[in-house]
RNA sequence: GCCCAGAUGGCGGAAUUGGUAGACGCAGCAGACUCAAAAUCUGCCGUUCGCAAGGAUGUGCAGGUUCGAUUCCUGUUCUGGGCACCA
């Protein structure tokens, strides 16, 4: 009889194993999650930015992201639209790479078992993703489209004039009829082959050159400037220095403008918008030319300054050039040439390392050399120095001390006599880069503006010929090309030095098995060291990490196609990704890049809008919170938190999943450190306290917690929801695990509202009454405004509201319930599947319509309104939302609490508004 | 140094065209059910004065605008993120 009783009661139960996996089959089965490019809906395109698969598996932060897209693409789906969200995997990169140097396995079967942990772990999380359309950007048949992509950026350059990219026929044509920028026509066609080749290499997309490069001896490669941090490699931390090498590159900055319009089309966090204006950094000014007085004999020279303040040329004081400026050896006078090439030497010997972390340090050399103020005959000393750079602008600048801080501290430093042109805004201790002060000693500019005398300025320098209006670019044409194995093969030939394209017909040149994977001879990659590769004369670097994330979002559009990386029909369709979710670490990286190649792709006609993503949501990382013990040096004993100070102690990571809260399971501690068995703890009250300490969650500092044990613990709907509960999607935040019980009681409750353990089944057909309809429209309402704002958080609280006051009024009826659970579906897909079947539903709970809300259910006739007295709420009084401003006056001040705080005295105002609140000022 | 975002109970957080601060959840306390435990249910839960009724105070800090400020303005401190000799 117990036992029997037993049995029943556990029938009824919220069993999630049972239930998630029995729809996790159903749905696979069905193929529930297919999308087709065919279909009359509208296209709704979720997108999450596609992981590396590392071999450490995902942790609690990764799903972070891909709940959200998986919330926004059922809620999609659910109000009628077709829906595209797909899946796949970044699978070239570095890490295969240092791991196959490390234990000789094959990039490609290292990347294989990965994936396949990670597409185990995505699913045990439920996700809808149409996996047939799932790719891999170091698989052939997808390389083959990279591959193609470069070739498009290879054969085209970028016509100023009609700002967009256009074939390189159309450039040769040009050359042929009009010439060049230092050649005619005719010169044109009397060059060789090669020189012509070498002309065009300077204007294609993607393009060849010798360049200062970022050479990281220790992973014996190239990197970007933003793998590189404060000099040292963003991987690893080793050391970079400048090299000179053969590169490819990208040329970005011909886009830069275009990537800046851009920004103002697309829904992007302003902070967003910000990292990659400032990346792009813009900057408006002149470049003018400043005539240099020679005492040496030398012939002419003129040094071309860049500048956005042509305001303050009356406060210069001395020219700056680089220490790589061509013109240095040219007017260095004899009497200076000895301490020039001191200071050289000095320059050359620094590391950028040293030159980026020693930036306040001052130094620099008086070349000897002056040169004329073109407005005032003025002459002026000629430095160079350090701190500017011959990479920007024109490596040279005008040194205004008064204005800009640095000059300011140079002068201050090598004892310049420093001009005032701002009067009182310059006090002699700093310079003021004010925009707002009125000028003297500035000839035909006093008494201006700053901010207007730029304009002046540059009018004039324009009408006299010696320079002209500029915009400059922070931005540098990005590097692509990694002396690595583990990327994609240029389609590049290189014969007598020219860089030939393979025919499209020879794509995909696969990547050829290699024995070592270490680097091949002069810093070449792996790929010198394979004899036929050398032999047909194929360019030996790879592509780096972001050339098959560029345009991934393209392929899963069409994912199958042979003839093509994406059809235009196809694409054409789908349009823009409408919802792009993922981190902000590829803010100026990634981001950038994939909005250059679609602006490139659009220009050259195969795909019809030319920004990638709509909106980008952003979401915040989870960081690992860290717990430690404390040893006493050098002994077996373990003291609490509390009493750490009291000894000398080491700090040791401890495993985060064994401490509750911050108290440790010494027992746990114990079997996981089995070093420690004997070990003795100094306790307090009874338990030993953990120290904590937030940081990046990883697998060694022992803070990670993977998703498969919360998800065996709690059900994958559970942890669904407790990831969205946590917070604004966009925030970042320690990962607690405390807390996850409230949402697991939250779908329990919910279950317990269609079956009771005693009574069983007791949901029922009964008519829903008005107030049980008010709960369920003003959830609808709130649910439906916080999923389409991606406010998770208060939409998983809404559903607790909704779940308590139906519970608490006994409402069991399926006329409500089947509503919620339709709501409900994106979050808890299993369980509402479930319940939905429960109810005898035909179909998916996937394809229900999505309830309407209707406001009817919600109009009240009544307001319980707060009545402060000077602003502090003293009552609440119930009104008819009818009532007008002298009713109520009316009502309030017979109110008795009221006539109380009024002391019979009369208010001097009574505040009323209709529907919010009352205030009596006295 | 520059740019951006933020600061609310013991904790995660909610509430901003200015209108009852602390929704929802965690933790905690008290109680019911139980032989007991688990599960579940009920009540309390910012601080402070008070037996209570009720009052005072309270959204990083200091001011201001307003009948009324977590919300707007000025200044300031701290935290997180980005950039960094870019002329």
């Amino acid at each position: 009889m117990l036992n029997k009783k037993r049995i029943f009661v556990k029938k009824m139960e919220y069993n999630f194993t049972s239930i998630e996996k029995k729809w996790n089959a159903n749905w696979k089965e069905t193929k529930a999650y297919v999308v087709s490019n065919d279909s009359s809906k509208k296209p709704f395109y979720v997108l999450d930015m596609f992981p590396y698969p590392s071999g450490a598996g995902l942790h609690v932060g990764h799903p972070l992201g891909y709940i959200a897209s998986d919330i926004y693409s059922r809620y999609k789906r659910l109000k009628g639209f077709n829906v595209l969200h797909p899946m796949g995997f970044d699978s070239f990169g570095l890490p295969a790479e240092q791991y196959a140097i490390e234990t000789g396995q094959h990039p490609a079967t290292t990347t294989e078992k990965n994936i396949s942990t990670f597409k185990a772990q995505l699913d045990k999380i439920g996700f809808c993703y149409d996996w047939e359309r799932e790719v891999r950007t170091s698989d052939p048949s997808y390389y083959k489209w990279t591959q193609f992509l470069f070739l498009q950026l290879f054969k085209s350059w970028f016509n100023p004039n009609t700002n967009k990219a256009e074939s390189i026929n159309s450039l040769v044509e040009f050359f042929e009829k009009n010439g060049g920028e230092n050649f005619s026509a005719s010169e044109w066609k009397n060059y060789s082959h090669k020189q012509q080749q070498e002309i065009i290499m300077n204007y294609r997309l993607a393009f060849s050159a010798y360049g200062e490069v970022n050479w990281c001896e220790a992973l014996g490669t190239v990197l970007a400037n933003d793998e590189v941090i404060n000099g040292v490699s963003e991987r690893g931390g080793h050391p970079v220095i400048k090299k000179k090498m053969r590169q490819w590159y990208l040329r970005i900055t011909a886009y830069a403008e275009r990537l800046l319009e851009g920004l103002n089309t697309v829904d992007f966090s302003e902070s967003m918008k910000e990292m990659q204006r400032n990346w792009i950094g813009k900057s408006e000014g002149c470049e003018m030319v400043f005539e240099v007085n020679n005492s040496n004999g030398n012939s002419q020279s003129f040094i071309k300054v860049y500048t956005t303040r042509p305001d303050t040329i009356f406060g210069v004081d001395f020219l700056v050039l680089a220490p790589e400026h061509e013109l240095v050896d040219k007017i260095t006078t004899s009497e200076q040439r000895e301490s020039i090439n001191d200071y050289l030497t000095y320059v050359k010997s620094r590391s950028d390392r040293e030159r980026m972390s020693e930036v306040k340090q001052i130094t620099g050399c008086f070349t000897g050399a002056y040169a004329i103020n073109p407005f005032n005959g003025n002459k002026i000393p000629v430095w160079i120095a350090e701190y500017v750079l011959a990479g920007y602008g024109t490596g040279a600048i005008m040194a205004v001390p008064c204005g800009d801080q640095r000059d300011y501290l140079f002068a201050n430093h090598f004892k310049i006599s420093i001009t005032n042109i701002i009067g009182d805004h310059f006090d002699g201790t700093q310079a003021n880069p004010t925009k707002e002060a009125t000028l003297i000693e500035s000839d035909f500019l006093n008494g201006m503006l700053m901010k207007d005398a730029i304009k002046v300025a540059i009018e004039k320098i324009e009408f006299l010929g010696i320079g002209k209006r500029k915009i400059n670019y922070k931005m540098r044409d990005a590097g692509f090309s990694r002396q690595r194995y583990w990327g994609e093969p240029f389609p590049i030939k290189w014969q007598d030095g020219v860089a030939i394209a393979l025919e499209e017909t020879q794509l995909p040149l696969e990547l050829p098995h290699v024995e070592k994977y270490g680097p091949g001879p002069e810093g070449e990659g792996p790929l010198a060291n394979i004899e036929n590769w050398k032999t047909e004369m194929l360019e030996t670097s790879t592509m780096p990490g972001y050339a098959g994330s560029s345009w991934y979002f393209l392929r899963y559009m069409d994912p199958k196609n042979a003839t093509a990386f994406c059809d235009r029909k196809v694409s054409d369709y789908w349009g823009q990704v409408d919802v792009y979710i993922g981190g902000t670490e590829h803010a100026v990286g990634h981001l950038l890049y994939s909005r250059m190649w679609t602006k490139v792709l659009y220009d050259l006609g195969f795909i019809g809008f030319d920004e990638p993503f709509k909106k980008l949501v952003n979401q915040g990382m989870i960081q690992g919170s860290s717990r430690f013990v404390y040893r006493i040096k050098g002994s077996q004993t373990f003291v609490s938190f509390g009493l750490k100070d009291q000894h000398e102690v080491d700090e040791l990571h401890v495993d985060v999943n064994m401490v509750d809260g911050l108290e440790l399971d010494v027992n746990a501690f114990k079997i996981w450190k089995p070093d420690f068995a004997e070990a003795d703890f100094l306790l307090e009250e009874g338990k030993y306290i953990c120290g904590s300490e937030v940081e990046k969650m990883s697998k060694s500092k022992y803070n990670t917690v993977n998703p498969d044990d919360l998800v065996l613990k709690y059900g994958a709907d559970t942890f669904r929801m407790y990831e969205m509960f946590l917070g604004p999607i966009e925030q970042s935040k320690p990962w607690d695990t405390k807390g996850i019980e409230g949402v697991h009681r939250f779908l329990r409750k919910l279950w317990r509202m269609f079956n009771d353990d005693v009574k069983g089944i007791i949901w029922n057909e009964e008519k829903a009454t008005d107030a049980e309809l008010k709960i369920l429209h003003r959830t609808i309402k709130k649910i439906e405004s916080d999923t389409e704002n991606f406010s998770y958080n208060t939409a998983v609280s809404a559903f607790m509201v909704a779940v308590n006051e139906l519970t608490d009024i006994k409402c069991f009826k399926k006329e409500v319930l089947e509503k919620l659970l339709i709501l409900l579906a994106p979050y808890a897909p299993h369980i509402a599947e479930e319940l939905w079947s429960q109810l005898g539903k035909e179909g998916s709970v996937l394809d229900a319509h999505y309830p309407a809300f209707e406001e009817k259910y919600l109009v009240e006739t009544n307001k319980e309104y707060p009545v402060s007295i000077n602003g502090k709420v003293r009552t609440n009084i119930n009104i008819s939302l009818t009532a007008d401003q002298a009713a109520v006056e009316q009502i309030v001040i017979s109110n008795e609490i009221i006539q109380k705080w009024l002391e019979g005295k009369q208010p001097k105002k009574i505040i009323f508004v209709k529907g919010k609140m009352i205030n009596v000022v006295i």
